[in-house]
DNA sequence: GCCCAGGGTGTTT
DNA sequence: AAACACCATGGG
């Protein structure tokens, strides 16, 4: 059966950062040094993205999202009206070293800053595939110096960057045993290097390890849960709590439910 | 000028 | 364990 797969509210929803809108039309970029891939598309004519397995994976398109959403249904009014106000919303699979640094990157910041930090340590230190300019792989991060990371904006983040880097190049960090293992363990690994806490980890495991249980608490889905869900935790919303998550965080970020601007 | 942003660390109560 | 200062940086 048809997917709903709706681009703007997915490549907004503030789980990649590397996605550019001029017009109708949408052009991502995903991926390591010379192994990067770019993609431009519309909402329009989405064709590549059934054809091609990259963006097919990329964007979850084996995953029914319609049997979730009735089972969120279900679960809490605020959730149904969540994912009414933007039912095109997929998680989507990420290179698991990029996401995991984004998401270091992304500590006590704001989406439009990450957004132009990525993009200057990509066009800094990412290897080309002649066309286009890839995320720099983790032994390249990994040998830079806090003085070189600090010129593309990183600030204090800078050491965080180089530590998280290292894990990977060492095998501290193995994504595809991330991928597997329990959840409570992985978190642990993640969690072991310094510049790693609660919520950076859950956003690595989910948007880059598809581990769809996992719940980022930001300041967002602390408003969320304080209003909307007091006395409950994560566990409330089952094994695809971070899809839950996720509608709820756009839902609140970008409505003016909770009056922002 | 202050406050906030997809937080985490270290210190003090 | 809970509260707090501090960490760079740009935008509101």
């Amino acid at each position: 059966m048809e997917q709903i797969l709706n681009l703007r509210e997915t490549l907004t929803s503030g789980q990649c950062f590397r996605a550019t809108q001029e017009n109708n039309t949408w052009t991502i970029l995903s991926g390591i040094d010379q192994s990067v891939q770019k993609l431009t598309v519309s909402q329009d004519d989405m064709t590549q993205i059934h054809s091609n397995p990259y963006w097919h994976n990329f964007f979850d398109m084996d995953t029914d999202y319609s049997v979730i959403i009735q089972e969120f249904n279900k679960l809490s009014p605020i959730l149904k009206k969540a994912c009414e106000y933007a039912p095109g919303i997929r998680i989507l699979n990420q290179n698991p070293w990029e996401s995991l640094c984004s998401f270091v990157i992304s500590q006590n910041n704001n989406i439009k800053r990450i957004t132009s930090i990525i993009q200057k340590i990509c066009e800094q230190f990412g290897k080309t595939d002649s066309n286009n300019r890839g995320f720099p792989c983790a032994d390249t991060l990994a040998g830079t110096t806090e003085s070189q990371l600090k010129l593309c904006g990183v600030g204090f983040r800078a050491q965080y960057i180089i530590n998280t880097a290292t894990a990977v190049c060492k095998g501290k960090i193995d994504f595809q045993e991330l991928k597997t293992i329990p959840i409570n363990d992985a978190r642990k690994i993640l969690m072991e290097i310094k510049g790693i806490g609660p919520k950076v980890a859950d956003c690595a495991l989910l948007f880059g390890c598809h581990r769809l249980d996992c719940f980022p608490m930001d300041t967002w889905m602390k408003k969320v849960m304080a209003t909307f869900f007091p006395s409950k935790d994560a566990s409330f919303f089952g094994k695809n709590a971070g899809i839950a998550q996720q509608y709820l965080f756009h839902y609140i970020r970008t409505s003016n439910i909770l009056n922002n601007n």
